[in-house]
RNA sequence: GGCGCGUUCGUCUAGUGGUCUAGGACGCCGCCCUCUCAAGGCGGAGAUCACGGGUUCGACCCCCGUACGCGCUACCA
């Protein structure tokens, strides 16, 4: 550990603590996996957390949605709301009491009060300070000048109310963070945070601070959108007399125009990826990279090696820019570091995904054909090399699936000669004396062929090859043709020739 | 506006005072391999280290300022 934070002999319990607005954000799986990754690494409590204290942003199966975003990209927790741990309930919504216990707890120290004034006050304040050009526009504290007896009576009479922070002006607060090093504020810019607000429903900085104390956080690691706030946390900390968590607070996502990464911009939900055939270990990888490195040139990990190398203290402090040109590029080394059954396993998925039920049209034309493993793990070996997706092994190859009935125009005019279809002629012919040919015997054919007809190789490799699959480029001649088999291959040739006249 | 954080090739980054005429990766370009396309190998273009001042024998690295970017500035998180 970093000298500067000292050593912690307690436990190291971290938590993901997102709101449920819907879906993973990959800035959230950021978030997530650097907490995962530095509770493995040092043999932690990697805790989730549901922040649904804001009643009008509830989202129907958004925790159960986030959940499953999490699970897929192998972030497993030691404790949440399915998994609890004596720490819990792991919703907020469903700890009200424990906030109002604390807020109450406050009031009585002098360290928040009572605030009864409606937003139309709140708001007519603003615009006084606005007019008035204040360096910060805060609230005035005017419910705090309240007696008991004031108080105690809108108390009684029911009257809408809240609970704020009472901040004393004009007080440095310093805290350390792992990332930013030494951060310091000074109270006079710190408002007085609301609490609880009107509903009985604790605000973010409330209920925050309460469950990292409760649930023994030792390091909150969140996004660099929370390092403003963190003077009204440490000050909560300080009111309550508990011991404060170590703070990281990690660089932010960056659209291409390196502005806080969005939804206008392109996807940012995992499921989005995920949809669109990223693998988990390609996402993971490439997520853990935005705003970490080891120090060394290694780029490809699988998460076990994240898990070794990781540490907050190599944590960059400038935004990243999402870049999917290399996701891709990483999406590809990953595919194909895949074993050739782990890769079958994908593509007989991909195959099923792309049956007619999914109504997605054309997708649907491999499905009547039933293809055995062992031509799927020929398919695989020939296009290992040249695909960065599993989907990739249906549109780049469709010919391996089902024959071509369109020819590649540009290749067409290319190589399709005159005197082409009589010397594909002659070598169907050759090729149809073969028995049981293999890769070699193919080539032994063509070979044979090129040197009865005295032409060159290339004079018939193409325009075999734009027989055969419709297409000019893809893997070795021989073994494509192997992979079909002499009667497919004598048959797209035939079928060629006749449509190509 | 106020407060805070940041600023090394287009992008992700290495770099903690001399080894930096700044290294790697993605992308881009070229060559090799070759029946095509990939993969792979080799090479190239690409950063006056945001700018300006200091400190120092010496600064990407330390200090100050400026500019720019981003974040926060809610009874949202």
């Amino acid at each position: 550990m970093h000298q500067n934070f000292g050593d912690f002999v307690n436990e190291v319990r971290v938590r993901f603590a997102p709101s449920p607005t819907g879906y993973l954000h990959v800035g959230g799986l950021r978030t997530a996996l650097y907490n995962f990754l530095f509770a493995r690494k040092n043999n932690g409590k990697f805790i989730l957390r549901i922040e649904d204290t804001d009643r009008n942003r509830y989202v129907e199966g958004a925790v159960e949605n986030l959940i499953a975003s999490l699970k897929w990209c192998g972030l497993e927790y030691d404790e949440g709301p399915d998994r609890e741990c004596g720490f819990g309930p792991y919703m907020q919504s469903q700890r009200l009491d424990l906030y109002k216990k604390y807020a109450q707890e406050l009031i009585e120290k002098g360290h928040a009060y009572y605030c009864f004034c409606t937003p139309e006050r709140l708001q007519v304040l603003k615009e006084e300070q606005a007019v008035q050009k204040l360096p910060q526009a805060k609230y005035d504290k005017h419910c705090f000048a309240l007696s008991k007896t004031e108080i105690d009576e809108k108390l009684a009479s029911g009257i809408a109310h809240v609970v704020r922070l009472n901040v004393i002006p004009n007080q440095k607060i310093v805290f350390n963070d792992i990332i930013r090093n030494r951060v310091e504020f000074d109270s006079s810019n710190v408002d007085d945070q609301v609490l609880i607000k009107g509903d009985g429903y604790p605000t973010y900085h409330m209920a925050n601070v309460v469950d990292d104390h409760l649930m023994k956080i030792s390091h909150v690691i969140r996004g660099e959108e929370w390092l403003s706030s963190t003077p009204k946390h440490v000050l909560l900390y300080d009111f309550f007399g508990w011991e404060k968590p170590i703070f990281a607070h990690l660089p932010l996502l960056l659209n291409p125009d390196r502005s806080k990464l969005s939804k206008r911009q392109g996807d940012v939900a995992v499921e989005d990826y995920r949809a669109k055939g990223f693998l988990k270990e390609a996402l993971v990888n490439f997520v853990a990279l935005l705003g970490w490195n080891a120090g060394d040139d290694k780029e490809f990990y699988y998460m076990n090696e994240l898990i070794e190398s990781f540490s907050l203290e190599r944590v960059n402090n400038s935004g990243a820019v999402f870049d999917l040109e290399k996701l891709n590029w990483i999406n590809a080394e990953h595919l194909r570091k895949k074993s050739d059954s782990d890769l079958l396993i994908l593509l007989k998925e991909e195959i099923l995904n792309s049956s007619p039920r999914s109504t997605q049209g054309e997708a649907g034309q491999f499905s009547i054909l039933n293809f055995t493993d062992e031509y799927l793990f020929q398919v695989i070996s020939a296009m290992k090399e040249r695909v960065s997706f599993v989907k990739e092994y249906l549109t780049k190859s469709p010919y391996f699936f089902v024959a071509p009935t369109e020819y590649e125009e540009a290749s067409k005019l290319k190589s399709w000669k005159p005197e082409t279809p009589e010397q594909l002629k002659a070598l169907r012919n050759k090729f149809a004396e073969l028995t049981n040919p293999s890769k070699e015997d193919f080539e032994t054919a063509l070979k044979q062929t090129v040197a009865d007809l005295n032409i060159g190789v290339g004079k018939i490799i193409h325009p075999l090859r734009l027989a055969v699959s419709g297409q000019s480029a893809g893997p070795g001649m021989y073994d494509l043709l192997f992979i079909l088999g002499k009667d497919e291959v004598i048959r797209r040739i035939d079928a060629a020739i006749d449509k190509l006249k």
